[in-house]
DNA sequence: CTGAAAGCGCTTACAG
DNA sequence: CTGAAAGCGCTTACAG
């Protein structure tokens, strides 16, 4: 009985419940979890033998028995963005009111890293699974497929048969990006990005393709990195593009955190925005509006992704119907000072 | 074996693994743990066969059979806070080295959830616990110390018998704040604090001790409010204080983004700082030294306490010599423009 | 509404 | 170095 070669885990088991609580070991177990009907003076004792002894059912040997688990895997490409906070914090909300755990992959923009963490946690029999955008790997929606859990992509949509999405168009907010720089009269447009993942290029192209379907003269010059987006980075590509292209007077930065980097530059640089260089962002952080000058951005409705996905998740898990398979969201562009 | 019916998992099994490597599931296990001396042909054809299937062990059953999982749960009191992330990342990154899982609990600065969480997540049986502070409820460590799980605490020190910490001194680091403002000469001073949890207390504790032992003149107003810290606020009290105490010449805040937030609106009204008033921050966040003017603050080592508190944790899970049960990694006081 | 039996897929402890 | 037996703590499927 010594505690190192017990094989036992030293908490209190059903067996041990239902003996306190005088019934059987699986009118405990039904009474715990509420499913078939347990004569309402038996579930009582359950439950308050349970709290006595502070039950917790062991959830290894539930998911086992069950061949089920309670959680729900949500794989993002990074911590660090604030927008992923927000959509995480949104998606535990959701999951937490029906008893399901969240499982986070963060995979660091990394393919493979993406696939290892589906591979990892498929071992975990989760209930579904939250995907970021599109860019899987081959292997990993081989896996995906092949293992018939229950999938919801988030933040990019796509049309296309047994894809189940929650976002919006990252080519339309591009757009709209151009347009309103186009409306404000900026004809010596920029593209700054950072990243490169599939969403930020998105971004681009229908930016670039509202350029060309205003058949405008004007011009656009890019400014791209694979680097991490960050406030420094935006500092110092703001800072190259006004020395190399300094007729440029409308920029779009892919991310706010590198425009964010950009009006502080302009500050010391005594660069006058929008006056001499309209700015715009991407995704509104919560900082954005609250710079001088507050920041021009397209504000993403990630808290509702996150909310809409996990709830198509659990309308999939449960078999019904979930209407629209690719739930548009919209944007929404804030107009500020900067643009 | 219609798939609603059947009891399987549907996924490869241990047996069907060793079936097909030729062995038994035992020495299949063991081959792939690479935990007892296998022969090494035997284990080749076990990996051979487990890639060829895509074999990966349940871990339920392994956690079941096992009494132990692979899986470390860190329980953080907010997400928005970017403070905490880079801790994650950081215990993430050391935890993932050793084949471990983390899973992440946000309490949202809620012991009742924190007790919760930890209610709900010994039901995993993780191999170990990381806390932020010291905040816990009584129930909680009650729970925590019949569990008998390996704990480690991390943000804050204290040294008490049984009691595994890593971080650094709040009270030291507040006090630091108020030394430099004297030295500044600044003498009218101010403590601006929001959320208000054990930490941020400590550190207004340091900042006013550190005053009454500078035996000074100084005088201190304080202006507090339980209300989540963040960049809006932090303008909002940074008006008002300006309003009400027109004569503050030097200003603590208890989290950066309150302090970013007084810059804004500093160079809105016109204030000069730090001519008029000085300003430091706390945490030195990513986007506070790019600030304009750049922002003076403390920097906290937090990935190397979320790195520092892993490989803690995982000694006590050896049962390795940890050496001091409190480590004490200090703090840096970033010295800018706004001070 | 309640329960005895079987089984989920692994690992442990014991032999050889 | 390898394996047959037992068991981890639940839930399912079948009876009654």
């Amino acid at each position: 009985m010594s505690r190192s070669k017990s094989r036992a885990s030293g908490r209190p088991t059903l067996a041990e419940l239902a003996r306190i609580a005088g019934v059987s070991p699986i009118t405990a177990s039904r009474a715990l979890r509420g499913v078939t009907s347990v004569d309402a003076e038996l579930a009582r004792r359950v439950r308050e033998a349970a709290a006595a002894i502070d039950y917790v059912a062991n959830s290894a040997a539930r998911t086992l028995a069950s061949a089920r688990s309670d959680s729900v895997v949500v794989l993002i490409p990074s911590l660090s963005n604030l927008l992923f906070i927000e959509t995480l914090e949104a998606i535990h909300a959701v999951l937490a009111r029906r008893g399901l755990e969240m499982l986070i992959g963060n995979f660091h923009y990394s393919a493979e890293e993406e696939l290892s963490l589906v591979r990892n946690y498929l071992a975990y029999q989760p209930r579904g699974l939250i995907l970021t955008g599109f860019d899987q790997a081959e292997p990993t929606r081989q896996l995906l497929a092949g293992s018939r859990v229950p999938c919801v992509h988030m933040m990019d949509l796509r049309r296309e048969p047994g894809i189940h999405c929650v976002g919006f168009s990252q080519i339309e907010a591009g757009a709209a990006v151009a347009r309103h720089l186009l409306e404000r009269g900026r004809r010596r447009l920029a593209y700054v990005a950072a990243q490169l993942d599939v969403r930020t290029l998105e971004r681009g192209d229908g930016f670039r393709r509202a350029l060309r379907q205003a058949g405008s003269a004007a011009s656009c010059t890019e400014l791209t990195t694979s680097e991490p987006s960050s406030v420094e980075l935006g500092g110092r590509l703001f800072g190259q593009l006004m020395r190399d292209h300094p007729s440029v007077d409308g920029i779009f930065f892919n991310n706010d955190d590198l425009a964010q980097g950009a009006l502080f530059e302009a500050l010391r640089q005594g660069i006058d925005i929008p006056a001499r260089v309209a700015v715009v962002g991407f995704n509104d952080l919560p900082i954005s509006a609250h710079m001088v000058p507050r920041l021009s951005s397209v504000r993403t409705p990630r808290a509702r992704v996150g909310e809409a996905a996990a709830q198509h998740l659990l309308r999939l898990i449960d078999r019904e119907s979930v209407g629209d398979p690719a739930l548009d969201l919209g944007f929404e562009l804030m107009v500020r000072e900067s643009s």
